[in-house]
DNA sequence: CAGCATCCCAGGGGATACTG
DNA sequence: CAGTATCCCCTGGGATGCTG
Protein backbone atom coordinates (compact mmCIF):
# COMPACT_ATOMS: atom_id res chain seq x y z
CA UNK A 1 0.00 0.00 0.00
CA UNK A 2 1.12 3.19 -0.85
CA UNK A 3 1.79 5.15 2.50
CA UNK A 4 2.71 8.34 0.23
CA UNK A 5 -0.49 8.81 -0.70
CA UNK A 6 -2.33 10.91 0.81
CA UNK A 7 -5.86 9.73 1.68
CA UNK A 8 -7.70 12.11 0.11
CA UNK A 9 -11.94 12.38 -0.45
CA UNK A 10 -11.82 15.27 -2.63
CA UNK A 11 -8.88 16.54 -5.18
CA UNK A 12 -6.99 19.41 -5.36
CA UNK A 13 -9.39 21.43 -3.00
CA UNK A 14 -8.63 19.87 0.52
CA UNK A 15 -4.82 19.62 -0.11
CA UNK A 16 -4.70 23.10 1.14
CA UNK A 17 -4.79 23.83 4.36
CA UNK A 18 -6.59 27.19 4.01
CA UNK A 19 -9.02 25.67 2.56
CA UNK A 20 -9.50 22.55 4.87
CA UNK A 21 -10.80 25.14 7.89
CA UNK A 22 -13.26 26.72 5.56
CA UNK A 23 -14.47 23.15 5.24
CA UNK A 24 -14.15 22.02 8.69
CA UNK A 25 -16.51 24.90 9.48
CA UNK A 26 -19.03 24.36 6.31
CA UNK A 27 -18.85 21.06 7.81
CA UNK A 28 -19.92 21.52 11.16
CA UNK A 29 -22.51 24.26 10.32
CA UNK A 30 -23.96 21.43 8.47
CA UNK A 31 -24.04 19.32 11.57
CA UNK A 32 -25.10 22.09 13.48
CA UNK A 33 -28.17 22.93 11.43
CA UNK A 34 -29.05 19.19 10.82
CA UNK A 35 -28.28 18.34 14.60
CA UNK A 36 -30.19 15.61 16.54
CA UNK A 37 -31.70 12.16 15.53
CA UNK A 38 -34.73 13.35 13.91
CA UNK A 39 -34.43 16.55 11.48
CA UNK A 40 -33.14 14.79 8.45
CA UNK A 41 -36.25 11.85 8.68
CA UNK A 42 -38.65 14.42 9.49
CA UNK A 43 -37.42 16.18 5.77
CA UNK A 44 -36.78 13.23 4.23
CA UNK A 45 -40.92 12.49 5.64
CA UNK A 46 -42.02 15.48 4.39
CA UNK A 47 -40.17 16.08 0.86
CA UNK A 48 -41.73 12.48 0.42
CA UNK A 49 -44.90 13.88 -0.09
CA UNK A 50 -46.29 13.20 3.75
CA UNK A 51 -48.10 16.44 5.11
CA UNK A 52 -49.86 15.39 8.46
CA UNK A 53 -48.86 14.81 11.96
CA UNK A 54 -49.55 11.82 12.09
CA UNK A 55 -48.29 10.62 8.43
CA UNK A 56 -44.77 12.08 9.04
CA UNK A 57 -45.49 9.97 12.73
CA UNK A 58 -45.72 7.02 11.45
CA UNK A 59 -43.84 7.28 8.53
CA UNK A 60 -40.51 7.60 11.15
CA UNK A 61 -40.18 4.49 12.97
CA UNK A 62 -39.14 4.83 16.95
CA UNK A 63 -40.25 8.79 17.13
CA UNK A 64 -43.19 9.81 19.61
CA UNK A 65 -44.99 12.84 19.43
CA UNK A 66 -42.98 14.82 21.78
CA UNK A 67 -39.77 14.66 19.59
CA UNK A 68 -42.03 15.10 16.45
CA UNK A 69 -43.92 18.42 17.90
CA UNK A 70 -40.52 20.00 18.96
CA UNK A 71 -38.89 19.39 15.58
CA UNK A 72 -41.80 20.60 13.74
CA UNK A 73 -41.99 23.67 16.04
CA UNK A 74 -38.46 24.41 15.85
CA UNK A 75 -37.93 23.81 11.89
CA UNK A 76 -41.09 26.25 11.23
CA UNK A 77 -39.40 28.58 13.10
CA UNK A 78 -36.07 27.86 10.98
CA UNK A 79 -38.21 28.23 7.80
CA UNK A 80 -37.41 24.55 6.91
CA UNK A 81 -40.77 23.60 6.52
CA UNK A 82 -44.23 25.41 6.42
CA UNK A 83 -47.25 25.17 8.45
CA UNK A 84 -50.31 25.56 6.85
CA UNK A 85 -54.08 25.44 8.60
CA UNK A 86 -56.80 24.41 6.46
CA UNK A 87 -60.05 23.58 8.19
CA UNK A 88 -60.60 24.21 11.46
CA UNK A 89 -63.87 21.72 12.68
CA UNK A 90 -61.87 18.85 12.79
CA UNK A 91 -58.18 21.30 12.57
CA UNK A 92 -56.22 20.16 9.70
CA UNK A 93 -52.71 20.96 9.60
CA UNK A 94 -50.32 20.31 6.73
CA UNK A 95 -46.62 20.52 6.61
CA UNK A 96 -44.71 21.17 3.37
CA UNK A 97 -40.94 21.66 2.41
CA UNK A 98 -39.67 24.43 1.46
CA UNK A 99 -36.34 25.19 -0.99
CA UNK A 100 -34.14 25.77 1.97
CA UNK A 101 -35.59 22.30 3.20
CA UNK A 102 -34.98 20.62 -0.22
CA UNK A 103 -31.16 21.66 -0.39
CA UNK A 104 -30.58 18.85 2.15
CA UNK A 105 -31.91 16.69 -0.42
CA UNK A 106 -28.76 15.40 -1.56
CA UNK A 107 -27.04 15.31 1.69
CA UNK A 108 -30.33 12.64 2.34
CA UNK A 109 -30.03 10.97 -0.56
CA UNK A 110 -26.33 9.83 0.27
CA UNK A 111 -26.95 8.90 3.19
CA UNK A 112 -29.68 7.03 2.06
CA UNK A 113 -27.58 5.54 -0.13
CA UNK A 114 -25.03 4.97 2.36
CA UNK A 115 -27.44 2.91 5.02
CA UNK A 116 -28.27 0.79 1.89
CA UNK A 117 -24.99 -0.28 1.10
CA UNK A 118 -23.77 -1.00 4.47
CA UNK A 119 -26.42 -2.37 6.13
CA UNK A 120 -25.24 -5.85 6.40
CA UNK A 121 -21.96 -4.27 8.24
CA UNK A 122 -24.02 -3.66 10.85
CA UNK A 123 -26.02 -6.42 11.72
CA UNK A 124 -22.73 -8.68 10.35
CA UNK A 125 -19.95 -7.18 12.32
CA UNK A 126 -20.20 -7.22 16.73
CA UNK A 127 -20.17 -3.83 17.99
CA UNK B 1 -47.92 26.80 -7.00
CA UNK B 2 -48.63 23.24 -8.30
CA UNK B 3 -50.24 21.56 -5.03
CA UNK B 4 -50.57 18.38 -7.42
CA UNK B 5 -46.64 18.28 -7.67
CA UNK B 6 -45.16 16.06 -4.56
CA UNK B 7 -41.94 17.56 -3.16
CA UNK B 8 -40.09 14.87 -3.96
CA UNK B 9 -36.42 14.70 -3.32
CA UNK B 10 -35.78 11.91 -6.06
CA UNK B 11 -37.46 10.56 -8.95
CA UNK B 12 -39.56 7.56 -9.13
CA UNK B 13 -38.11 5.34 -6.32
CA UNK B 14 -39.45 7.67 -3.38
CA UNK B 15 -42.80 7.45 -4.68
CA UNK B 16 -43.37 4.07 -3.92
CA UNK B 17 -44.61 3.55 0.25
CA UNK B 18 -42.68 0.21 0.08
CA UNK B 19 -39.24 1.44 -0.90
CA UNK B 20 -40.08 4.49 1.51
CA UNK B 21 -39.95 2.40 4.02
CA UNK B 22 -36.51 0.88 3.27
CA UNK B 23 -35.13 4.74 2.28
CA UNK B 24 -35.96 5.74 5.99
CA UNK B 25 -34.27 2.33 7.68
CA UNK B 26 -31.35 3.34 5.45
CA UNK B 27 -31.23 7.16 6.42
CA UNK B 28 -31.69 6.22 10.12
CA UNK B 29 -28.92 3.64 9.87
CA UNK B 30 -26.21 6.06 8.69
CA UNK B 31 -27.70 8.58 11.36
CA UNK B 32 -27.00 5.90 13.86
CA UNK B 33 -23.23 5.21 12.96
CA UNK B 34 -22.93 9.40 12.28
CA UNK B 35 -24.07 9.77 15.57
CA UNK B 36 -22.88 12.65 17.76
CA UNK B 37 -21.23 15.58 17.02
CA UNK B 38 -17.77 14.99 16.35
CA UNK B 39 -17.60 12.16 13.92
CA UNK B 40 -17.86 13.44 10.70
CA UNK B 41 -15.22 15.98 11.63
CA UNK B 42 -13.04 13.24 12.33
CA UNK B 43 -13.47 11.33 9.52
CA UNK B 44 -13.12 14.32 7.36
CA UNK B 45 -10.11 15.71 9.21
CA UNK B 46 -8.13 11.57 9.01
CA UNK B 47 -9.50 11.78 5.25
CA UNK B 48 -7.49 14.93 4.54
CA UNK B 49 -4.56 13.47 5.96
CA UNK B 50 -4.24 14.42 9.47
CA UNK B 51 -2.69 10.86 11.46
CA UNK B 52 -1.22 12.43 15.03
CA UNK B 53 -3.80 13.22 17.59
CA UNK B 54 -2.76 16.56 18.21
CA UNK B 55 -2.74 17.29 14.68
CA UNK B 56 -6.46 16.18 14.36
CA UNK B 57 -7.24 18.04 17.57
CA UNK B 58 -5.84 21.29 15.90
CA UNK B 59 -7.94 21.00 12.26
CA UNK B 60 -10.95 20.67 14.33
CA UNK B 61 -12.36 23.56 16.07
CA UNK B 62 -14.15 23.30 19.65
CA UNK B 63 -13.04 19.57 20.15
CA UNK B 64 -12.06 18.31 23.45
CA UNK B 65 -8.68 15.64 24.16
CA UNK B 66 -11.47 13.91 25.54
CA UNK B 67 -14.09 13.77 23.19
CA UNK B 68 -11.34 12.97 20.35
CA UNK B 69 -9.95 10.24 22.46
CA UNK B 70 -13.22 9.00 23.15
CA UNK B 71 -14.80 8.87 19.46
CA UNK B 72 -11.17 7.58 18.33
CA UNK B 73 -11.56 4.63 20.22
CA UNK B 74 -14.68 3.79 19.25
CA UNK B 75 -14.15 4.22 15.06
CA UNK B 76 -11.39 2.21 16.01
CA UNK B 77 -13.17 -0.44 17.64
CA UNK B 78 -15.42 -0.01 14.42
CA UNK B 79 -13.07 -0.79 11.86
CA UNK B 80 -13.65 3.03 11.00
CA UNK B 81 -9.89 4.05 11.47
CA UNK B 82 -6.71 2.41 12.15
CA UNK B 83 -4.29 3.00 15.02
CA UNK B 84 -0.44 2.41 14.34
CA UNK B 85 2.07 3.08 17.30
CA UNK B 86 5.75 3.73 15.34
CA UNK B 87 8.26 4.57 17.56
CA UNK B 88 7.95 4.40 21.25
CA UNK B 89 10.43 6.55 23.27
CA UNK B 90 8.89 9.23 22.20
CA UNK B 91 5.58 7.29 21.38
CA UNK B 92 4.09 8.43 17.79
CA UNK B 93 0.84 7.08 17.04
CA UNK B 94 -0.81 7.62 13.81
CA UNK B 95 -4.61 7.25 12.64
CA UNK B 96 -4.96 6.38 8.98
CA UNK B 97 -8.62 6.02 7.52
CA UNK B 98 -10.39 2.28 6.27
CA UNK B 99 -11.89 2.14 2.93
CA UNK B 100 -14.61 1.68 4.98
CA UNK B 101 -14.58 5.13 6.91
CA UNK B 102 -13.83 6.53 3.12
CA UNK B 103 -17.16 5.55 2.27
CA UNK B 104 -18.42 8.24 3.77
CA UNK B 105 -17.19 10.42 1.64
CA UNK B 106 -19.63 11.39 -0.57
CA UNK B 107 -21.78 12.33 2.48
CA UNK B 108 -18.86 14.40 4.00
CA UNK B 109 -18.80 16.35 0.68
CA UNK B 110 -22.58 17.11 0.50
CA UNK B 111 -21.98 18.71 3.42
CA UNK B 112 -19.72 20.38 3.08
CA UNK B 113 -21.02 21.96 0.58
CA UNK B 114 -24.14 22.47 2.10
CA UNK B 115 -22.40 24.33 4.46
CA UNK B 116 -20.43 26.73 2.21
CA UNK B 117 -23.79 27.39 0.54
CA UNK B 118 -26.05 28.26 3.75
CA UNK B 119 -23.49 30.13 5.68
CA UNK B 120 -24.88 33.31 5.24
CA UNK B 121 -28.26 32.13 5.98
CA UNK B 122 -26.65 30.93 9.32
CA UNK B 123 -25.84 34.41 10.13
CA UNK B 124 -28.24 36.49 8.56
CA UNK B 125 -31.33 35.18 10.49
CA UNK B 126 -32.58 35.51 13.62
CA UNK B 127 -32.86 32.20 15.43
C1' DC C 1 -56.57 14.42 14.54
C1' DA C 2 -52.91 17.59 16.27
C1' DG C 3 -50.62 18.44 19.55
C1' DC C 4 -48.85 20.41 24.65
C1' DA C 5 -47.48 19.32 29.58
C1' DT C 6 -44.90 16.63 32.92
C1' DC C 7 -41.81 13.52 34.65
C1' DC C 8 -37.59 11.59 34.31
C1' DC C 9 -33.16 9.65 33.05
C1' DA C 10 -28.91 8.32 30.34
C1' DG C 11 -25.24 9.83 28.39
C1' DG C 12 -23.19 13.31 25.34
C1' DG C 13 -20.06 16.37 26.06
C1' DG C 14 -17.35 20.47 28.44
C1' DA C 15 -13.44 21.77 31.90
C1' DT C 16 -9.66 20.63 34.27
C1' DA C 17 -5.97 17.99 36.00
C1' DC C 18 -2.86 14.21 35.79
C1' DT C 19 0.30 10.21 33.61
C1' DG C 20 3.64 7.48 30.65
C1' DC D 1 3.29 13.97 22.45
C1' DA D 2 -0.76 10.92 23.42
C1' DG D 3 -3.73 10.25 25.95
C1' DT D 4 -6.72 8.85 30.83
C1' DA D 5 -9.44 10.20 34.82
C1' DT D 6 -12.92 12.98 37.31
C1' DC D 7 -16.38 15.93 38.02
C1' DC D 8 -20.42 17.69 36.59
C1' DC D 9 -23.98 19.78 33.86
C1' DC D 10 -27.26 20.09 30.41
C1' DT D 11 -30.46 18.58 27.13
C1' DG D 12 -31.87 15.14 23.93
C1' DG D 13 -35.17 12.27 24.10
C1' DG D 14 -38.44 8.36 25.97
C1' DA D 15 -43.09 7.38 28.42
C1' DT D 16 -47.37 8.73 29.58
C1' DG D 17 -51.36 11.36 29.98
C1' DC D 18 -54.34 15.35 28.81
C1' DT D 19 -56.70 19.06 25.72
C1' DG D 20 -59.12 21.51 21.81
Amino acid sequence: METEKRNQIATEVLSNPRNQQEEVQALQDTLYVLGGKWKLPIINSICNGNKRFRDIERSIPGITTRMLSKELKEMTANQLIKRTVTAETPVIVEYTSTEYCRSFGDIILEMIRWGKSHRKRLKGSAD
